[in-house]
RNA sequence: GCGCCCGUAGCUCAAUGGAUAGAGCAACCGGUUUCUACCCGGUCGGUUGGGGGUUCGAAUCCCUCCGGGCGCGCCA
C-alpha cells in the first residue's frame, strides 16, 4: 500500500463516517498522508482531524478518535491510533507493506509516474544563450535543471517542449561577426568585440573552409564571417549540450520569428488587449498596470524593435503554438525580468498567475584545491560547460547541479565530485544501484528465477525491510512534488535516502543463500525487494538524466 | 533610494504550516570468514541572524531590524 493508496482509504472513511451522519462539515481537499519522523508514531501519520475540527465543530481528538476506529478495521492496516492533538498515526500490515515491492517491478519503468500534470502543454525555455561563445557555467546550473524539470514535468503526465531560443539577431551578433573577422584579417579585436581564445579558432577554422572570403569587400566580409562563425558556434553548443544529454526539441531562431511575422501579430494582441500607447515618439506597453515598476518600450523614436518587442511576441507565439504554460528560467541576473514577463502575459490578456512561470536560478562557483576556479582553458576568462565535463564527466555534473534548490548560489566543489566515496552522493547512489545488479545477476547464476518463485509479501517483516519498503512507497510522491513545485533537486536528494535505506537492509538482511543452502521464500521475497529498489534508483536516475550502472 | 533572492550544526546543505529541525563531511569510537566495505553502527555538535505578529501548530506565512548576493536603459 503507497501513501496514495493510504489517503484513498482515509477518504473513504471520512465520507463514510460524514453519510452516516458520525461527523458534519466539508470533506477536505486533499488528505494529508505524511511519514512521522520518529518510529514510535507508526508507518504514516495524517493530520486530517486537526483540519477537520473547525468546519465539524468538534475536538480534533474526538474527531481522531472516530476515524481511528473505523481505519482499524480496513485491510491492510494493522494499528491506528490517536495522538498529540490529533493525530491519526497508522502502522501498516506487513503484507499490504510488501505487496509495494510487486509493484514496483510489475510497473518497471512507468513506477513513480503520475497524472498530476495531465493533459497540460508546457513549455520550457532555458539557456538561451547567445550564439556568439560557448555554453558557460551560468548555463549549466539551468542544462541541467532544465532539463530535470522537464523530464519529471512528463513523468507526471504533461507534455512538455524543452525550448532554446537562439539570440542570432542585433548587435551582438554583429559584433561577435566583427570580432571574429578581424581577427581572420589579421587586425586586433575591436573594444566591444569578443576576446575569448575561442575567437582565433573560429577564425581560423572560417579562414581554413572559405579561403575566399578574405578576398570579399569590407560590407560581405563582415557578413561572411558573422554568418559561419555563428553556424559553427550554435553548432559547438548543440554539442556540448547534447554530450550533456540535455536534448532540446525546439531550437527557436529569433530570426526566424520576425521572418514569420509573429512580431506584428505579437503588437496587434496587445493592442487589442488595449495595453498599448505611444509617448514622445515611441510605442509603449503598459506593464505597469500588472505590476511592474515601469511601462516599457516596444518600438523606439528612431522606429527600431527593442529586444522587449521580441520577448514580447516570443511570448504571444508560444501561446499561439498550444502551450498552457511558458515557464522561464534565467540567472539571477535577470530577476528584475520576472514582473516585466508576466505583466507581458496579463497584456497579452492571460493569466499571470498560470501561463507564466519564472524561475530564477543563482549562481554557480566552481572550488578546486580550496580555490575558486575562475579560467578556462578554452575561454580564457569564462568557465565551460566543456570545462566542467572534463573534470567531473557528465553524470557527477548533472546530478550535483540539480541535486541543490535553485533559488541559492551553488558551489561546486570538484575535488569531491570525482572522489569514489560516500561523500559523493552521485557515486553513493549509483553504487547502491550497481550493488542490487550484482546480487541479482548472482541469483541469475545460482539459476534462481525469483519471478517465476511464488512471493509472500508477508516475509518482509524485518525492521530494515519494512523501512526500505517504506521508501519505495514515497517515490511517486515525491516525482509528483518534483513536477508540481518545479523543484527536481527532491529526486536526487529522496534517492540518497532510499540508497542508504537499503544499504542498511543488505548490512544485516542477506539476501541470497550462502553455500549450499536450500532457496527459501524469504530469498524470493528479497530478491523482489532487492529489484524493486533497483527499478526506484533507476527510474529516479532518469528522471535525473544520470546513467545507472550495472557495475562499478 | 526602490525591488528580488538568501541567512538552519565548525563546513556543504535538507526539511510541501505538522509531533523531539535532519543528512553528509570534519573530529572521536566501533563493525566484514562467504551476496560489490565505493558499505554499516555509535558519540559530539542548534536560541533555524535578532525582535514582534498570525494559529491548534512557524525554519516555513506577515511586519520590522541586521548581514550577504543580485538587479533597476527608447541597451541587447
Amino acid at each position: 500500500m503507497t501513501p496514495e493508496d493510504l489517503a484513498g482509504v482515509v477518504r473513504a472513511a471520512v465520507a463514510q463516517l460524514q453519510a452516516e451522519g458520525a461527523l458534519t462539515g466539508d470533506l477536505p481537499e486533499e488528505i494529508v498522508i505524511e511519514r512521522p519522523r520518529s518510529k514510535e508514531h507508526g508507518d504514516y501519520a495524517t493530520p486530517v482531524a486537526l483540519t477537520l475540527a473547525k468546519s465539524a465543530g468538534r475536538p480534533p481528538r474526538e474527531i481522531a478518535e472516530l476515524l481511528a476506529g473505523r481505519l482499524t478495521a480496513t485491510p491492510g492496516i494493522e494499528a491506528a491510533e490517536v495522538a498529540g492533538p490529533g493525530f491519526v498515526n497508522l502502522r501498516l500490515a506487513a503484507d499490504a507493506q510488501g505487496q509495494v515491492a510487486r509493484a514496483i517491478v510489475d510497473a518497471g519503468t512507468a513506477y513513480g509516474h503520475g497524472i498530476g500534470h495531465a493533459g497540460q502543454s508546457i513549455n520550457v525555455e532555458f539557456i538561451s544563450a547567445n550564439p556568439t561563445g560557448p555554453i558557460h557555467l551560468g548555463h549549466a546550473r539551468w542544462a541541467a535543471v532544465g532539463d530535470a524539470i522537464a523530464r519529471v514535468l512528463e513523468a507526471d503526465g504533461a507534455s512538455a517542449v524543452r525550448e532554446f531560443y537562439i539570440n542570432d539577431r542585433g548587435v551582438q551578433m554583429d559584433r561577435f561577426g566583427a570580432s571574429v573577422q578581424a581577427v581572420a584579417d589579421g587586425r586586433p579585436v575591436p573594444e566591444d568585440g569578443y576576446h575569448g581564445a575561442y575567437i582565433a579558432d573560429l577564425a581560423a577554422q572560417i579562414v581554413a573552409e572559405h579561403p575566399e572570403f578574405l578576398g570579399l569587400s569590407e560590407e560581405e566580409q563582415h557578413v561572411a564571417f558573422r554568418e559561419a562563425a555563428y553556424l559553427v558556434q550554435l553548432k559547438q553548443q548543440q554539442q556540448v549540450l547534447d554530450l550533456f544529454r540535455t536534448h532540446f526539441d525546439v531550437w527557436y531562431s529569433e530570426r526566424s520569428l520576425h521572418a514569420s511575422g509573429a512580431v506584428e501579430r505579437g503588437m496587434q494582441r496587445l493592442r487589442e488587449q488595449g495595453h498599448v500607447f505611444e509617448l514622445d515618439g515611441a510605442v509603449w506597453l503598459r506593464t505597469t498596470d500588472f505590476g511592474d515598476d515601469k511601462d516599457r518600450v516596444l518600438i523606439k523614436a528612431d522606429g527600431e524593435m527593442t529586444y522587449f518587442a521580441s520577448d514580447t511576441a516570443y511570448y504571444v507565439d508560444k501561446r499561439e503554438r498550444g502551450f498552457d504554460v511558458a515557464i522561464y528560467l534565467l540567472g539571477a541576473d535577470h530577476h528584475g525580468y520576472v514582473n516585466r514577463l508576466r505583466a507581458v502575459a496579463a497584456c497579452a490578456g492571460d493569466d499571470m498567475d498560470r501561463n507564466v512561470e519564472v524561475l530564477i536560478g543563482q549562481l554557480v562557483k566552481m572550488m578546486k584545491n580550496g580555490e575558486e576556479v575562475r579560467l578556462s582553458k578554452r575561454a580564457g576568462t569564462i568557465i565551460t560547460l566543456e570545462d566542467l565535463i572534463d573534470e567531473v564527466g557528465v553524470d557527477a555534473a548533472r546530478y550535483s547541479l540539480i541535486r541543490y534548490p535553485v533559488d541559492s548560489p551553488l558551489t561546486l566543489d570538484l575535488d569531491l565530485l570525482v572522489k569514489r566515496t560516500n561523500d559523493n552522493p552521485v557515486f553513493y547512489v549509483q553504487y547502491a544501484h550497481a550493488r542490487i545488479a550484482s546480487v541479482l545477476r548472482n541469483a541469475t547464476d545460482l539459476g534462481i528465477d525469483w519471478r517465476e518463485a511464488s512471493f509472500d509479501a508477508g516475509l518482509l517483516r524485518h525492521e530494515r525491510e519494512a523501512d526500505l519498503l517504506l521508501a519505495l512507497a514515497q517515490f511517486p510522491a515525491i516525482v509528483a512534488s518534483a513536477a508540481e513545485l518545479r523543484e527536481p533537486h527532491r529526486v536526487p536528494r529522496y534517492l540518497e535516502s532510499l540508497a542508504t535505506a537499503y544499504h542498511r537492509f543488505y548490512d544485516v538482511c542477506r539476501v541470497l543463500p550462502r553455500g549450499d543452502e536450500e532457496l527459501t521464500d524469504q530469498h524470493v521475497a528479497r530478491l523482489w525487494l532487492c529489484a524493486a529498489t533497483r527499478q526506484v534508483i533507476a527510474n529516479g536516475l532518469s528522471l535525473c538524466g544520470v546513467s545507472a550502472p550495472d557495475r562499478m
